[in-house]
DNA sequence: AAGTGGTCTAGACCACTTC
DNA sequence: AAGTGGTCTAGACCACTTC
């Protein structure tokens, strides 16, 4: 296990379990040195990731302090924001929850001029297309429209697209999934959405178009998921 | 000016002109150390950096790569992410649109209960409240509702409210705002809501509420925005 | 003046990929 | 075996805060 892990796990416990309560000064870098043994570059980059989960805030010269951050909330257990890159289906069952998913399309189209733009490829290339509805403890939760070119997500089957498309790129492609590009709108459902997801009209969904990226910089995937109404999709930001 | 930073700022222009291209490799990190004449690390915070942002996947043992990102887009100009952090005014202005603020209430109340556990105050203390609208080039865009214990953002006027209460806090009360925690919602608009800002029924908002923090760790505001139908929210997840 | 965190170095060692 | 990035060290030097 690498050094800088063990100490951020260990000062987010500690945090959590108020050794370092809200407000506090934690020890100083050189002090955590003799603590953990180890070097100040190693503390560096632990305290610099606790500063980017939002548990504490660094201040040159006078010391890094812990933030006083609401942990109730609907935050449901850990690290929330760490949830945005696992999918669906490994999300809801790491809860406990059953994961049911309904496949309305599955197909192999040419893309919409945007989608090929945003996967770079031609607009006459093909690309699955899959429309599909998540469930979680029988709840419909969200309406998925999927685009991957055929030539990097290859031999894509019925199976992986009604489990998880995620775990057949990774798994059995070997492919290396790294980061997603997210915009996010707020939007009205179409009467077939409304359908789809069982929800009653004038109600809105949080819409989230996103590129996702291989190791390797090849955009994999264009998707635009419409989550029902509460939903809720967090970000900390720091300065 | 700081090594890595010049680092970052001269691979994202080499990037952008197209010296690296799409798909492209990097040189290596110890070609890099070579060429800008630096340590190891210098090069590996800059990476980092780029990482983050969204330009650059990192695979360790073949090498960094230059991703092919959406240029085009709704992004404006330069890092998309880094406006979180400036604040409505000087986001705006920085664009060349002019900024209108209408405030319909700047009061002093006792905070709502889950308020007043995100800002760590008493239920019984005492809060400003403020609800402006504010626009860019005319336009109604946003409703913010914002709650600040009045003893830590000392002796708000209506001045400031009428333009930036960022502003203030930083260059008047000398305070460093660190951090931001967001949860990002769609919602439908109230009637009162609809007016002022000008929308039609049955045109969804996106609710930004959000958490501001110091960098000593002290919250220092609790907001509600509700963006109009045309808002982005954008974000950039790494695994 | 003393204490804090931030940057940076030269170099070691390691994990992983490619050939 | 050679090349890649990732972690880690001991220590220097600096920027900033506090007293």
């Amino acid at each position: 296990m690498l050094k800088y892990q063990i100490v951020i796990d260990d000062l987010r416990l500690a945090i959590k379990n108020g050794t370092y309560p809200a407000y506090s000064q934690l020890p100083s870098v050189s002090k955590l040195c003799e603590q953990y043994e180890v070097s100040k570059i190693t503390i560096n980059k632990a305290l610099g990731e606790l500063e980017a989960q939002g548990l504490i805030s660094r201040r040159r010269g006078s010391g890094s302090f812990v933030k006083k951050v609401e942990t109730s909330s609907a935050a449901p257990d850990a690290n929330d924001t760490s949830g945005q890159m696992t999918g669906f289906l490994a999300e809801h069952q790491a809860r406990g929850e059953s994961v049911r998913t309904e496949v309305y399309d599955f197909s192999v189209v040419r893309p919409p001029h945007h989608v090929a733009e945003a996967l770079d490829v031609d607009d006459d290339s093909f690309t699955y297309h899959v429309c599909r509805v998540r469930r979680a403890n029988d709840i419909p939760r969200v309406i998925e429209y999927t685009y991957m070119p055929i030539d990097v997500v290859t031999d894509l089957k019925l199976k992986n697209v009604q489990t998880s498309i995620y775990s057949f790129i990774e798994k059995d492609l070997g492919l290396k999934i790294a980061s997603a590009h997210r915009v996010i709108r707020a939007v009205m459902p179409s009467a077939e959405e409304r359908k789809r997801l069982n929800v009653p009209e004038g109600e809105p969904l949080l819409e989230v178009e996103q590129v996702g990226y291989l190791d390797d910089g090849r955009p994999f995937e264009y998707s635009v998921s419409r989550h029902v109404h509460d939903y809720e999709f967090h970000s900390i930001s720091t300065k």
